[in-house]
DNA sequence: TATAAGAATAAGAATCATTCCGATTTAAGG
DNA sequence: CCTTAAATCGGAATGATTCTTATTCTTATA
């Protein structure tokens, strides 16, 4: 996932390439890890002092319905955002030392379908995380 | 679970059994359903008039910490509290419309441990939630 | 290049759940 | 009955997120 192929997707999903869209986009590129919103909008802060709350949160949501970005719910009930480096439904590993992210290889989800199932429950969403420590912070 | 066995394990905690902390449990037992904490304390103030909402996080984190009670998190990041009907740890199916909770049979981390093991990251805790609708608001 | 239309933004107020604070009250054991 | 730690009150504070309104860009098209 590069600038460029995000840009190609947020043009064919008609929306306009603003400059501090752009700069969200190039921040969490170069990150690579998950972010605050405060934390974006900080960085954002070098290039735009003006930049409001608002605009963060405003093109986080629309990078996330572009599944551009995963939204990352932590333990304290905050959020944070990465790029979505694969395209796929997936969860995290989310180690509570670094901060990095490492991929659940798969979603529990489907093993369960039959246990939904039985309950006559049809399913509409779910929520999935894991916390702990990666190798490097035990 | 009834009040009885609830008030033995907290004094076996070494907590005080305050007026207000046995309404509340009352009123999550009489309910049955998961209630939001606002739910709660208006119930509360049926009884006691100045009750704050200081007292009804703070009694239901203790209720929490001892595993009488459990905290779901809903899809909006708001957080409901019910009774714990049994006493291991487990998950929900959550019905969208009614509000009612299902148990899900299995947690779906054990299979996933080894996964886990392979990239060694060390597992503290984690989450999960179904979101859906039961058989009767479908 | 000019312009119109809609999308995006700024600024800060508003919201909402939750937590914190200092002062006061109360449960439970001796 | 007394003592003491725990629990409570009332309300202010917090902090993330959303809303509102006026203004400013982008882009497409003339």
């Amino acid at each position: 996932m590069d600038v460029g192929s995000i840009i190609k997707r947020l043009e064919a999903g008609g929306h306009k390439l603003t400059p501090k869209r752009r700069a969200i986009v190039e921040i969490l590129l170069a990150e690579g890890r998950h972010l605050s919103a405060k934390e974006i909008l900080q960085a954002l802060q070098g290039k735009f002092p003006r930049v409001s709350f608002d605009t963060v949160y405003r093109n986080l949501h629309l990078l996330e319905e572009m599944k551009l970005i995963c939204a990352l719910e932590m333990q304290d009930g905050g959020c944070r955002y990465q790029i979505n480096l694969r395209d796929d439904h997936h969860h995290h590993w989310v180690c509570l030392g670094c901060g990095q992210t490492l991929e659940v290889p798969e979603c529990p989800l489907p093993v369960l379908k039959k246990a939904a199932g039985a309950v006559k429950f049809k399913i509409i969403s779910h929520r999935f995380e894991v916390y702990g420590y990666c190798e490097g912070c035990q």
